[in-house]
DNA sequence: GTCTATACAGGGATAGAC
DNA sequence: GTCTATCCCTGTATAGAC
């Protein structure tokens, strides 16, 4: 992933037979932060490519020379954000977190998702479902990889953690880690649709049904 | 919700000052089935109002008589559906079901899901999606009540197999149905992507952490 | 290499004829 | 109640300016 690399990425730039093409990357970089910009005013069906344009102050054809479809553009911006988000999740890691309420890191994940815009959050709705549609291959795939990696993310997270003695030693791990993604995703649906609705709850149980029951310390 | 029943619904038919329109209402209805079969085949994204009314015979405007707007056509698909969940629901529990494994009836939830047509799964995902758009309200308001008459549904379930013993009785009810719901719908999620993964696991383990330790039986 | 201009097919919404 | 014709929008595609 050449974020600030000037290594060309599959189409972007060039004729493919020179070296590096740092403008051409650089407008591409631009365009990108742009059209989060779009997304978080407009949403994802207001952020038509003429939109994305005009703000960008270019007309709609010239973005096809960075990305090939639509669908293409926002599935970058959801990389981008995913890249974001794991920047922050690594600065996270090095702060004091320790409320003991919060073994397994649930809540902060939460918090990361709910620190998007919530334009951004709703992209990856409205993303998820065209790439159910038949015909859309590429999103497919793109969250088919997604999903496998944070699967394997979290199952690492729990292997830790059940090292450490915060998970029951009694959980298949795969199961768990399908699970937790799958709750986190559930629950920032309905609280997408109903900010009011407080979901902490709910994760504060998930975490208490993973770790092993206290013979009551307190 | 009149299904069956001759009664006007909001618009629909008429001028509104004569009594019921049997056949506004029967054409209504076969308009929404045929929507579901062009659904099935073609996916949320291929269903414009044009492939619907060529399904059906009439034209795209026709169908306006009956609903105000596609997002309106949609959605009561989606109540449809529901309607026809329900039935089979309860069709169900007459029936034997008792394999141990499957106390509080998650997986037959979830098989109820996967009944329906992959198509309509999309279809849910997609319209929750657009009502995470601004300018959604219609949408928003269904899926809100939606989801909160699911919440409901669920404590009362959960209330009762408390109440058999069969859930902890430590567990806040109310968190926990919020609980149970988002990890079906994420795990549909998942499946949908992926049908060759296997879901069943995280789904038993759900259960398993809701119901009381087992002081070994077996 | 980068971008504008333009055209095309298709979408939902709408007005008015019948 | 249903049609046709139309409007304005969309994503996509291509031609050509510079």
């Amino acid at each position: 992933m050449p974020s600030e690399s000037d290594a060309p990425t599959d189409r972007a730039t060039g004729p493919g037979s020179r070296g590096p093409y740092p403008k051409g990357v650089r407008r591409r970089q631009e365009i990108l932060d742009r059209t989060i910009e779009v997304f978080a005013d407009v949403g994802f069906e207001g952020a038509s490519l003429r939109a994305v344009g005009e703000a960008i102050g270019v007309s709609h054809a010239a973005l096809r020379r960075y990305f090939d479809t639509r669908e293409e553009l926002f599935l970058e911006v959801l990389r981008e954000k995913d890249r974001q988000a794991m920047a922050e999740a690594r600065g996270r890691d090095h702060d004091d977190h320790d409320d003991g309420s919060d073994v397994l890191g649930l809540a902060r994940s939460l918090d990361a998702y709910a620190s998007q815009v919530p334009g951004l959050m709703a992209l990856r709705h409205s993303m998820v479902a065209r790439a159910l549609e038949a015909g859309n291959e590429h999103s497919r795939a793109f969250f088919l990889e997604r999903y496998a990696a944070l699967r394997g993310e979290v199952l690492s997270t729990l292997t830790l953690a059940r090292a450490a003695g915060v998970v029951r030693d009694d959980l298949p791990l795969e199961a768990a880690a399908t699970l937790v993604i799958a709750t986190l995703d559930g629950l920032s649906t309905q609280w997408l649709l109903d900010p009011g609705l407080d979901i902490r709850p709910s994760m504060v149980l998930l975490e208490q049904l993973l770790t092993p029951p206290q013979p009551h310390v307190g």
